[in-house]
DNA sequence: GTCTATAAGCGGATAGAC
DNA sequence: GTCTATCCGCTTATAGAC
């Protein structure tokens, strides 16, 4: 039984780092030390696997964030908590945050389903009881949608944005992410009294 | 050299939906009326192939996007521009949207590089230069991400948001994403006289 | 539960006729 | 330039010894 948690936890870097396809039963067992024979004695199949897999990455993910807004302060601090949380929980598990972009693009609607349910639904409610506060007269749904987007874009597309004009090491940084992303939702583009984000407005 | 150009459009396809190791030499041909090795008589093999495909599928999205940028009008309007643009871009060709999300998880340095010079970077300096306008005291790199994040992640993620609470059908539709991006640009998250962005506030 | 051996099939790629 | 036929490696999965 010992042997099947090691066999998730290898297979979720995996599955991460190169997709479903790309990884072959072979490669799984040769990273947990046994042949590949072996890994149908605890899995049915690769599809069974790859799914016990995600679901097993996703462990406790739903209560991390839903924690996140629950500490009992004003608004404007749980927004601030909240997105300091995403973007240091996407910024530290690169495997969680890299399959869930590929359940995006491959997953089909039952496996998107799982995933609505048992990650996403618990703190996406948390954060529209949250928008809703912060601004009643916007559509709950498209802030909700926004502010994860802000956050989780910047990390995402880390690959591109480093081969971009203007980019900075500390730019990956969830503390300089987080600053960024609260000053911006909270005053908008162009804040008149809001001071530069890490040092210098130019470059 | 019709035949080429037949690979290719078909190949954009299958690629961008099932992504390159899912794709067969075989499933190619067969979407474009041939057989499998009649492939190698205009590509030197499958990854060549494939880059190709990427190539050609991003053939003038550049200049569209920067173009968006050079209507010269108030900088307030630039934005409004740009961000509808990008919107309807993404929305109309999900093909090109589809094949960039596996690039940034897939693509090693080079083919990112490539990305980014042919695609990206002349639409993001023209950005920059609009971002550092409308906001001189901000990082103009991360607003410009920013910008491009909010749009682009709405609908990104759209097979996932279906799925959560307070969803609805016309929250896919680019007007609505572009109306409800800016306004949150230009105001941040309260704005005390913005109106609803598509007729209700609440649900 | 893990191993070796192996089945059965699909993958990319080539040879050579037309 | 396209075809049929084919090579060969790798894949998933199973059988059966230990």
């Amino acid at each position: 039984m010992d042997t099947r948690n090691a066999i998730l936890t290898a297979s979720i870097s995996l599955f991460a780092r190169d997709g479903y396809a790309q990884v072959s039963m072979r490669d799984l067992a040769n990273a947990v030390g046994i042949r590949a024979p072996a890994l149908y004695n605890h899995f049915k199949d690769k599809e069974t696997l790859y799914l016990e897999s995600v679901r097993h990455a996703f462990r406790g993910k739903a209560d991390a964030l839903a924690q996140a807004l629950s500490s009992g302060a004003s608004a404007h601090e749980r927004l601030e908590h909240y997105v300091s949380c995403i973007a240091t929980v996407f910024t530290d598990d690169p495997d969680s945050r890299r399959l869930i972009q590929r359940e995006i693009l491959d997953g089909n609607e039952a496996r998107l389903r799982a995933l609505s349910d048992q990650v996403f639904l618990a703190p996406f409610c948390n954060t529209l009881v949250l928008a809703k506060e912060l601004a009643p007269e916007r559509n709950a749904h498209l802030l909700t949608v926004s502010i994860a987007a802000l956050v989780v874009h910047h990390i995402d597309i880390g690959p591109l944005r480093r081969l971009l004009p203007g980019h900075r090491p500390e730019h990956e940084e969830p503390a300089c992410i987080a600053r960024h992303v609260c000053s911006l939702l909270l005053h908008g583009i162009s804040s008149a009294q809001k001071p530069n984000e890490q040092g210098v407005s130019g470059t």
